[in-house]
DNA sequence: CTGCTTATGAATGATTATGATGGATTTTAT
DNA sequence: ATAAAATCCATCATAATCATTCATAAGCAG
């Protein structure tokens, strides 16, 4: 039996089992302990599966991971319904930049197959545009190893060599008067600079976010629409006189 | 048996079974070992098939990963041994560029705590880089999807931003004739910036790339200094005229 | 026929995969 | 908490497979 054959069989057993011990990979493969023990190590290096005493079992995929502890998340189905809305504003032929962050990133499924070009500033969002087959762009800048993102002066130096018809941003309050804000000013200088080299922005937010402010405003109501997925009767009143507000449907 | 009558019947018989072994072949077409081995070798050149340890298989199955993880098998301890001298270079305080590539990517755990700044081109070394604690900068640009090397114009104006004292590319082929080569000419143009702007090049090669060149030469060998495994007499002898080469102590 | 290219098979030493062993570690049962 | 059982890891020798080289055979143009 070949190696890759074994490689499979292990693989299929994963799937539909969840977990395998060796003793039966053992009896299926007619193979060593030793070998299937060097298997079972290949393919954890290769994040195919997560051994555990006895077996293995399947991994914290990379990919599923992310979505595993976005889902963990609050909010997570309003930012998804949110990100689904948004992508349906994007058209064939976009030029769009994406901001960092996780409402953003569940965008990215909704945009494959559209021909489009991203550019954005969230390191972790470039496996999941790749794996969409997404032509994407990187800015350059300091790495905030705390959040995947690309900040500061260089930044926006590499920003400036790129200009959008979209440019979806997230933020950390919505409010009437303070505007669109976040904590970090490095992360703000660069969404700001994102807006101003694009013909539209949108901010993605879900309803935690009205009403709140942040230490750092980076743009004003009026310069971007909102999407967003619900919003109380009075505040959206507010907000539509100075911008567009587009809110989930129910 | 016709050469075309073999190639059918291996790629019929993968086509059924996604695998193959010579063995089975070499009964099935009552050739010799070295022929199977033979057409084995030209039908993966023409990307009907993926050779693998006692067979082949159909390709293209996984192939970012394997491709990387594949790199970085082959001379994997060399790599490991040049990548250890490189980062020997690396002194306190220094502000270094790390080619995308996956020698540079092996310096990565020599380098820390070291208080230094790295600029790099590679997606995937950032995370390397956090993880050992070092200040990183990504410069932007094009995502080259199968490699995870930011590439283009947008990468070489990124980069403008910054400089070196120190600079380690990777390469594809060392040739006193020719110099440093690599097929992609989006890297190449990154690779010699990258140089430009740096106050020392160093080149980080494993032995099997001497005497090869690829498409697009991105340096001349006087240009950089080159850290390598081992090389022959000759060879070294010839290099060594024109720059320093630094030789892994056996 | 000669000289040339191409295909083949055999032999070699190198590389890789494998299975077995013994001692460490972890789990389980008491 | 302790002993027994199961599982794990590192190491080794062996077997299988691999790349390379060489010599021969087959096909073919001149």
């Amino acid at each position: 039996m070949l190696t890759n054959e074994r490689y499979e069989l292990i693989l299929n057993k994963l799937a539909t089992h969840k977990t395998v011990k060796i003793t039966e990979l053992i009896e299926a493969t007619d193979a060593s302990e030793s070998t299937i023990r060097r298997d079972l190590t290949e393919l954890e290096t290769l994040n195919k599966l997560q051994r555990i005493h006895g077996g293995a079992t399947l991994p914290d995929r990379d990919m599923q991971e992310l979505s595993i502890s976005a889902k963990s998340e609050k909010y997570f189905s309003e930012k998804v319904k949110v990100a689904s809305l948004a992508a349906s504003i994007v058209k064939e032929g976009d030029f769009i930049y994406l901001d960092a962050g996780t409402t953003t990133f569940q965008m990215i499924p909704f945009l494959k197959d559209r021909n489009i070009t991203v550019v954005t500033n969230g390191l972790t969002h470039v496996e999941s545009l790749t794996e969409h087959g997404i032509s994407s762009y990187l800015i350059g800048g300091y790495v905030k190893a705390t959040t995947g993102a690309l900040v500061g002066q260089q930044a926006r130096n590499s920003l400036k060599q790129y200009h959008f018809n979209k440019c979806f941003l997230g933020t950390n309050g919505v409010d009437p008067v303070h505007g669109y804000t976040t904590p970090d000013p490095d992360e703000a200088t660069v969404k700001s600079l994102a807006a101003e080299q694009s013909r539209t922005t949108y901010i993605v937010a879900d309803h935690s976010k009205v009403k709140k402010s942040s230490f750092i405003k980076f743009l004003s109501i009026e310069e971007a629409v909102l999407i967003i997925d619900e919003m109380p009767e009075d505040i959206l009143n507010e907000l539509e006189e100075k911008t567009l507000v587009k809110v989930v449907q129910k």
